[in-house]
DNA sequence: GATGAAACTTACATAAT
DNA sequence: ATTATGTAAGTTTCATC
């Protein structure tokens, strides 16, 4: 599906506060209520919305430390992969992981209380599968944290 | 704040699904109706919960590369640092940003549509502020991408 | 904390233009 | 695409226990 001007203002909108009513962001993109809702459906049923989530400070869920953990294939077949990948959903403190083109076959950001909940997450991996190398670099502060893709509105 | 079970349980179902209606979350949380709601109130203003938003493919949007970039300071000077965090503040594309206890000082998260797209934002930064290096890990795939926090719902 | 209900807002659907 | 309208559903507040 191609997204014009106003689909991208949409999204746009939503991903910044998706409290907004939808009078509101009629008006914001200059449209009205009807046409306005049908596509932010369509949106939603097409899967370029995914959902609409709340956003957590982790600190205050006890949530200090954030990892970045690189790790690294012992060999590259498919199932090898196919098996971390599984693994990886089946713990929550990871939070993203994304294959590389680098050194490191995978970074993973796993985010926990303390050091001693980044050892059981490491465990816990190296116990279900083989692994070549983990790394770990610890986050000593959270900088940024955008969930707002960067999204051109203005141009057609 | 202190946060028991049942506020942690708010918290757990509205990552997971901001769109529920206060009624299913009371049922859910074992609490009538009016009791949740200013649980929900209390959460938002203590600024627990920090915004509601639309979670969108970036695929969908056309922006299908991510690269983890490490930024590594010329100086250890606080006054480059402040300058760092404001300049990223300014770019879009640079979702997250942590400063690291390890082998470099900062890791970027910078979505873009393109080698050309994440060029630009090297660029950008470089032409920016002085810095010692900017290395680049361009990701294949991205196999988990989370955004509701690991918080346990059981214990007290 | 629970209940019940009023007052208000929003979502959703439909019809006419 | 617009305006208008109607109903269902959800939110918020309040009084009472």
């Amino acid at each position: 599906m191609e997204l014009d001007r106003i689909d991208r203002k949409i999204v746009a909108t939503l991903m910044a506060d998706a409290t907004v009513p939808l009078a509101r962001l009629a008006d914001i993109v200059g449209l009205s209520q009807t046409p306005c809702w049908k596509r932010v459906r369509r949106l939603q049923e097409s899967g370029v919305i995914r959902a609409r989530v709340a956003v957590v400070d982790p600190e205050r869920l006890g949530l200090g430390l954030t990892v970045f953990a690189g790790v690294s294939a012992p060999e590259q077949t498919p199932s090898w992969h196919d098996r971390f990948g599984e693994l990886l959903d089946e713990i929550p403190e990871v939070m993203d992981a994304y294959q590389l083109a680098g050194n490191h076959d995978y970074v993973l950001r796993i985010v926990v209380p303390d050091m001693a909940g980044f050892d059981r997450i490491r465990q816990r991996i190296t116990e279900a599968i083989p692994v070549r190398e983990i790394s770990a670099n610890f986050a000593l502060r959270r900088l940024k944290a955008q969930t707002a893709l960067p999204i051109d509105t203005k141009s057609a």
